[in-house]
DNA sequence: CGCCATACTTACCTTTTGGTGGGTAACCCA
DNA sequence: TGGGTTACCCACCAAAAGGTAAGTATGGCG
């Protein structure tokens, strides 16, 4: 579990990779449109096309949601499944690795909701 | 816990504060630097000297590291005081905010981790 | 006086990211 | 023949992020 593992950073060694590993993982995740879209395929519970993202994730345009899937898909969070069909028909869904982003994302929203809270405190003074 | 907190995508409106809390969360860490700074002063359990975050954060130069101190103070993650020196000292460290970010960190490491080992098994093939 | 240290600031440049507005291919249907 | 649908690609542009190399302020010290 997280709660258990030590902040490594007395070791330099040790550390380095956490701040390697952790900074590598973050850029995954970087890119205006990336935890819309995965939101959206973990609340779908399954595939999406991508006409059905374009539609939920608001406010994005084809070639930034192509982009976003692009390097979703090259990183391993999401796979692209296309039907050989007229009109055409591609699909997109997480992978293990992006189901596995579950823990991460909810203490992440933890934060973002603790953060919020304050935030609206502060401004209320 | 974030463990029992449930995706809230179903519904759509606690989805989008989900989403926009999410992104806004995200958008206070993004940055080459901030994560590497963050995790730097985990380790220290102490404040820093700045001349101790350049040595510390490998690779970084004065304006950057500088440009995402201010932006981290900005967002409540970390503070700032000056010893009225000369020559000068300032000191930063992880605020409340900043500290509370501690298990989304270790979740975010977790899954760091083992996308680092998937990655390499998938090199390995 | 001139040099040192520390924590910056500034001007300038390159790279990356985000965005707009047009194509294009494929087949179906009228 | 020509329009409709879907999932793209391409040329081009604007803004933001990242990076380099220089300078500045302060006071103690020799």
């Amino acid at each position: 579990m997280a709660q258990e593992r030590d902040w490594k950073c007395g070791d330099p060694h040790q550390h380095l990779i956490w701040a390697e590993a952790t900074t590598d993982a973050l850029r995954v995740l970087e890119g205006k449109w990336k935890i819309v879209i995965i939101c959206q395929l973990f609340g779908a519970k399954d595939a999406l096309r991508f006409s059905e993202l374009e539609r939920r994730v608001e406010g994005v345009n084809q070639k930034m949601l192509i982009q976003q899937l692009k390097e979703l898909e090259k990183d391993g969070i999401v796979t692209r499944t296309v039907y050989p069909q007229v009109p055409p028909k591609v699909e997109y869904a997480l992978t293990e690795m992006g189901k596995a982003l579950g823990p991460s994302m909810a203490e992440l929203i933890d934060w973002a909701y603790k953060r919020r809270d304050w935030m609206a405190e502060q401004a209320a003074t």
